[in-house]
DNA sequence: CGTGTTCATATCGTATACGGATTTCGAGAT
DNA sequence: ATCTCGAAATCCGTATACGATATGAACACG
């Protein structure tokens, strides 16, 4: 009798087409790719030396995903709305108190560990006013504890938002008047996960949310719309 | 100069892989497909007289927005496990009580009306004790206030694990006598979104959902699960 | 008669090719 | 100089073809 182990896919041969589709996100995920950039199939085949249908495969799978947009001309970035911003804040309100109480419960000491790491990276990179160093550190601070959320379902949901989350956080991070402001809110709600306080952590981050709001709000006001995916500008 | 609506796009010559895979999508909805039946590239591209990367476009797509499992041999009904059940119950007790709230305000007379509609079908058939129109009815009384959530992000989100629900509703409708329970959960939720009373709504949507959870706890205790897709047998 | 091995087949992933739609660009007319 | 019209280019969707691989069955051997 044989033994199977059917918790884990113990990922056999990943096709072509998953692996440019990794490969995109992770790019898109790390902001390399302008607002203008057209994302095109012969031209991903090429760079990754196959032919068009995985690269096809990579990009619909992408456009699914919500990462990037089908256009008659090649494949770019979705055109975020005010509105769509808003309505993802609503989201995260609704979804992450909850998904941070659960990784309390469920964080480890070594996922611990690391996101107070990146809390003291992010420190660092306050105090020496690097935007680029602080962004990376916000960034796997919150890859850190969703990581941990143990309800898969929620956790898929958060992800998916993800994108849209970063174009606005970017927005945010270039006033670096907001960077205290997040990393003493990252700090706030890595006690509480330190704390085992589920109540506290999901307290902190709606406020973090709220936060992160008003100031997407105020850069918004501050015309800096333009800069993101909002452009009127022919 | 012509001027274009912007607002819509008019559907510009659907894709034949969009076609096909909202017609399997379709069958599937309507339980068409029994949890053994695989379906193959090739047969399907045959059904449709089409080449198979369309037909593989919509298997693939399916299989992205979780109706489909793809296997070494086809694709087949995915495994919908308990726990994931249980995670599914927990996000919608965090989304649709806002989800209605905000309903509640955007339901125009006649989407009003269509839910009511919806209702007395859904009465006819309790009394009739006929159980498909009774879950076509409580399907389309779902459908019809998540279309009207102006919140498109959070639809979406919505729209994305009903499948699963579907599943489930599917076992707990084999029980009869969760029928009136369910029919009146829907009233409660018609005459709050008749007043425009949106704190009603959440509340009724909430206690709904709980009551859809204990009514899928005792079908998956009556052992009712092997007819699901947790089914361990060979 | 049960068990391990080999082989055929079903099915998927990928490569290449073609036609169609849409955009872009340039030539000619007003 | 600007507008209109048409041709070329670009890019997508689809068709067909060719390995790769896992699955199931036949078969040999203990």
């Amino acid at each position: 009798m044989t033994f199977v182990l059917a918790s884990e896919q113990t990922s056999v041969a990943p096709s072509q087409g998953q692996i440019i589709r990794d490969a995109l996100l992770g790019r898109l995920q790390r902001g390399e790719m302008g607002l203008e950039d057209r994302l095109v199939d012969t031209a991903v085949a090429a760079e990754f030396g196959v032919s068009r249908m995985p690269a096809r495969d990579a990009l619909k799978r992408l456009v699914h995903e919500g990462y990037l947009e089908a256009t008659t001309r090649g494949f770019m970035l979705p055109r975020v709305s005010h509105r769509e911003i808003l309505e993802i804040f609503d989201l995260r309100r609704l979804l992450e108190p909850r998904a941070v109480a659960l990784a309390t419960t469920a964080l480890d000491a070594e996922q611990l560990a690391e996101l107070e790491k990146t809390l003291v990276d992010a420190r660092k990179a306050t105090k020496s006013g690097d935007t680029e160093l602080m962004f990376k550190a916000s960034e796997r601070f919150r890859n850190g504890w969703i990581a941990a959320v143990p309800n898969v379902s929620l956790k898929q949901v958060i992800q998916r938002y993800m994108t849209q989350v970063q174009a606005v956080r970017m927005l945010t991070f270039k006033e670096p008047a907001n960077h205290p402001l997040i990393v003493e809110g990252n700090a706030a709600l890595c006690e509480a996960f330190a704390r085992r306080d589920a109540v506290a952590a999901a307290d902190h981050i709606l406020r973090f949310v709220y936060e992160g709001e008003r100031a997407y709000f105020k850069a918004f006001k501050a015309g800096m719309e333009n800069t993101l995916q909002t452009a009127k500008s022919a």
